[in-house]
DNA sequence: CTACACACGTGAGAC
DNA sequence: TGTCTCACGTGTGTA
């Protein structure tokens, strides 16, 4: 029993070629991080593009470098192109591990909820967080766009003459005051085509309704408040 | 030259204690993904929980597991506890592993433009869609906001002003709608002395409220329909 | 002590 | 051809 001793430290022990501990040299000239980079502030100072990362890294690379790699194929000598080869690799592979990491703090930047935690957790609550943020934008979205059917479906409503509380809860996107010869419609839209008025007028023309005046003032960049004053016809 | 073949297969035909082969059967018998796990649909059918992962693996599993295994620890017999050890490590980082490949292909399911392309990638473009969809909604927010600072404004002015309510024959209505910048006002009010425009064009100058555009629209026989928009002064 | 998570080096495939 | 990405097994540190 003259190897008594446990096999995870094999490689400590093992003879290598020249050749291949200067290319570990080599490998380790150029570290994946520097050598004092233990625990830093793990949250913020980090915004998408930092070169530093700021999470407490384990940073076993100074060992794992050299212990872990196979430099047991016996008797490999010379070959500098692999060799080459396999060191363009090592650092390829590296920075895109560590560039991966670097997305992986950006989005704990960007994330408000989202402190130290591991990758397959961010990622989760990445997830969710995306799906409650657009689940909240299509909500806003139909609450505009309830606003904008609301003067269409009170048009129709007008059209029907049926009713005119409908509208008048939520936004009084269109008002309209009657007295017993005349109209006043109060429509507030957004500026769409430029084709509202035309559209309103042949609405009220279908409903016999004369215009005597109308106003239509630019309010923001993308709403119109148009007044209209019309004659009733009674046959 | 008896060593002349590469070196890259130096574990092919390595010798190794039956043990250790015995061992790399137990762990090839539960493989990381089942044998006919290629070429499925690598967009849809996964909704944060999955069991099945529908990217098209590269797969080269079979091969790897065999060979980069320093299986060089020379004449390692017996140590069935540190065997279990290993085994047991080798599950848990590969079920590891698989459940955040699984998590990005979540995250690809829940974000629209994602399709295929490598995680940094994935990520970078989770982040922009975050900061979009937030700037949206915050966007939305204020919009929203702004409709509630209106109604505030309304009750405010119908609680202060004591000119329209001292002719509240009918109704003295005042609506007023804001934006960043501006404001927009109307007005219903009997028509009286023909001062109206100007008491109330005061007011707006005490205010700050520099009107870019008004409308007065007479409605019925004593009624008068006015509407102002004002550019609102920031200090 | 067990379990978990991370970075590492390495071979294989895709473009 | 070379470059890029990926999954794998492994060592190591932390809870």
């Amino acid at each position: 029993m003259e190897q008594s001793y446990s096999w995870e430290n094999w490689a400590l022990d093992k003879e290598m070629g020249e050749d291949e501990e200067e290319f570990l040299r080599d490998i380790l000239s150029k570290p994946a991080f520097s050598s004092e980079s233990e625990s830093q502030a793990p949250v913020v100072s980090c915004s998408a593009k930092s070169k530093r990362a700021p999470m407490t890294y384990i940073l076993s690379f100074d060992n794992s470098t050299i212990t872990p790699a196979p430099s047991s194929p016996p008797t490999l000598e010379a070959q500098p192109g692999k060799r080459a080869k396999r060191a363009s690799h090592i650092m390829a592979e590296r920075k895109r591990r560590q560039q991966l990491t670097q997305s992986f703090i950006a989005l704990s930047a960007t994330i408000p909820g989202l402190n130290k935690k591991d990758k397959s957790s961010m990622l989760g609550k990445a997830i969710d967080y995306v799906k409650q943020l657009q689940e909240r934008v299509t909500e806003l979205e139909q609450r505009k766009k309830r606003g904008k059917e609301s003067m269409i479906i009170l048009k129709k409503s007008e059209a029907n003459s049926e009713d005119c509380c409908r509208a008048n809860k939520m936004l009084p996107d269109v008002e309209a005051r009657v007295t017993e010869n005349e109209v006043l419609i109060e429509i507030h839209c957004e500026k769409e085509d430029g084709l509202e008025l035309i559209k309103i007028l042949d609405h009220l023309e279908n409903l016999h309704l004369c215009v005597t005046a109308s106003s239509v003032l630019p309010f923001g960049n993308s709403t119109l408040s148009i007044t209209i004053i019309a004659q009733v016809h009674i046959h």
